[in-house]
DNA sequence: CGAGAAACCTGACAGCGTTAGTTTTAGGAG
DNA sequence: CTCCTAAAACTAACGCTGTCAGGTTTCTCG
C-alpha cells in the first residue's frame, strides 16, 4: 500500500522522533529501523525526507541550537555573553545524549554563522578588539560544550572505601553523584563567572592603559 | 596455522596500531577487521587481547593521558592548574579524533581518580575550600574538553571570512588549518588566563575577608 | 484522461562488533 | 621423551547497521 492518501512523515515529525529516541536510548540507540518502526514506516521511507542519517541529525541538533539566545548584547557584552552561555547551556542539557554527535560534524550551518555573528559584533560593540572578541566567543564555547561534556561529578564512583584507603583528598567525592547534576550547574556556573570576572578586569585595565598610555611601572 | 611460535599481538601493540588508524582516519575510520589487517592477523584474534572495542578505546584513551602532569602544584596552585591544563589540552590536541570518545566513558579508571585526587588536594593544599576546589577541577576540565572538540572548525568560524577577505589568494587549506589552529591554541590560552585572573582575584578577596570580616563598604 | 512525479513498499548489499568452534603450537608434568 | 592442557591464532557465521534499487500505488497537473 505505498503512496499513502494523506502523507505519512514529515521531516519535522522525522526530527521529533528521533529526538525522542535519542533522548531515551541514547544516540547509539537512534537506528533508521528503530526510527522507521517508531513512525509505522519501513526504513527507507526515512530516505525520501532525508538525504542520509547524518543529515537528519545535523538538523536535530540545529532545532535544538535555536533555543539560544544571542539577543541579550544590546543590554552590554556581560549581559550578553552570560545570557548567550546560559541559554546555550541549557538547550544542551536539556538533549545531552546529542552532545557527542556536536562533536563531529563541520557543523557550519546557516543559523549557526548568524549566531557567531551576533556575538562578535555585539562584543566589538562594547569595545572589545576583533581578535579579543573572537577569542571570547571560542572560549565560552569551550566552556559551554565541555561543561555539556563533561560532567565532571560522573566520573566518580560510589565506593567510599576507594576514596578512603587511595584518595584522601576525595574523602568527599563520593558524594558528588547524588547531585552529580547541581555539581555540574553550580561548576559551570563559577567557570562563567570566574571568566567573565577576569575579563572585566582585563577590560577595565586596557581602557585605563589607552587614557594613560606607555607609562609602566608607576 | 593458528598458535604462531612467537605471539603476533600483544596489548601494545594493538593499541599503538588502533591509535594510528584513529589518528589518520578518524573515530569512526577505526574497525576490528581494519585493524586486524593493518596488524597482519585476523579480527577474531583481537579480542583475545581485548574483550570489546570499547575497552580497547578505553585503553587507548588512558594511555594518552599518561601525559597529563599534576605534578606541578608543589609550586603552587596557579602553576599546578595552568600545568595541569595545558599538559591535558596538548595531550589531547595530539589526537584529537579520539576526544568524542571521551564524551562517553566517564573515566573512573584508577589513573583518572590519581590525578583527580591530586588535583583536588593541591586545590586544598592552598587554600581553597573542599568546594570550591571541586568546581575550579570541574570548570578547568570543562575548558580543556571543550578547547579539544575543536571549536574553529565546529563553530566560530566568522575569522576564517575575515582572513579570506583579507587574504582571497590564499584559499589554501593548509593556511587555512593553520590559522584555525593558531586561533585555537590562542583562545584556550586567553581563557585559562581569564579564568585564573578571576579565582586569584577571588581568593585575595577571601583571603581580606576573613582577615577583616563582616565590614561592607569600607 | 493520461503522464509523471510523489511517497511509500520489499529485498538486498556491504560492513560492523562479536561469538562459536576448530586448529596448531608452546610449555610444563610424569 | 611423551602427553596434556592452555594459548593464540584461524574460518564461519549471526544479527545489526546505513543505504541503494526497483516495484507499486496514488496524487497532481496539463
Amino acid at each position: 500500500m505505498p503512496r499513502p492518501t494523506t502523507p505519512l512523515l514529515s521531516q519535522a515529525g522525522i526530527r521529533a522522533a528521533a529526538l525522542e529516541i535519542i533522548d531515551r536510548d541514547g544516540l547509539d540507540g537512534l537506528s533508521m529501523r528503530k526510527l522507521a518502526t517508531a513512525l509505522g514506516v519501513s526504513a527507507p521511507a526515512l530516505y525520501f525526507h532525508y538525504p542520509t542519517k547524518e543529515q537528519l541529525l545535523d538538523d536535530v541538533a540545529g532545532e535544538i541550537m535555536e533555543k539560544v539566545d544571542v539577543s541579550a548584547f544590546a543590554s552590554g557584552w556581560r549581559e550578553g555573553l552570560l545570557s548567550w552561555a546560559r541559554s546555550y547551556r541549557a538547550a544542551l542539557a536539556e538533549h545531552p545524549n546529542i552532545v557527542p554527535f556536536l562533536a563531529r560534524g563541520p557543523g557550519q550551518r546557516d543559523a549557526s554563522l548568524r549566531r557567531a555573528d551576533a556575538i562578535h559584533g555585539g562584543l566589538v560593540g562594547a569595545g572589545w578588539p576583533a581578535r579579543e572578541a573572537t577569542m571570547i566567543g571560542a572560549s565560552t564555547k569551550y566552556l559551554v560544550v565541555g561543561a555539556a561534556m563533561g560532567s565532571f561529578s560522573r566520573g566518580f564512583v560510589d565506593d567510599v572505601q576507594v576514596y578512603l584507603n587511595r584518595y584522601p583528598a576525595l574523602v568527599d567525592a563520593h558524594r558528588l553523584r547524588e547531585h552529580a547534576d547541581a555539581v555540574d550547574r553550580d561548576s559551570f556556573e563559577f567557570a562563567l563567572t570566574m571568566f567573565v570576572d577576569g575579563l572585566a578586569a582585563r577590560l577595565a585595565q586596557a581602557r585605563q592603559a589607552s587614557v594613560a598610555p606607555s607609562r609602566d611601572r608607576t
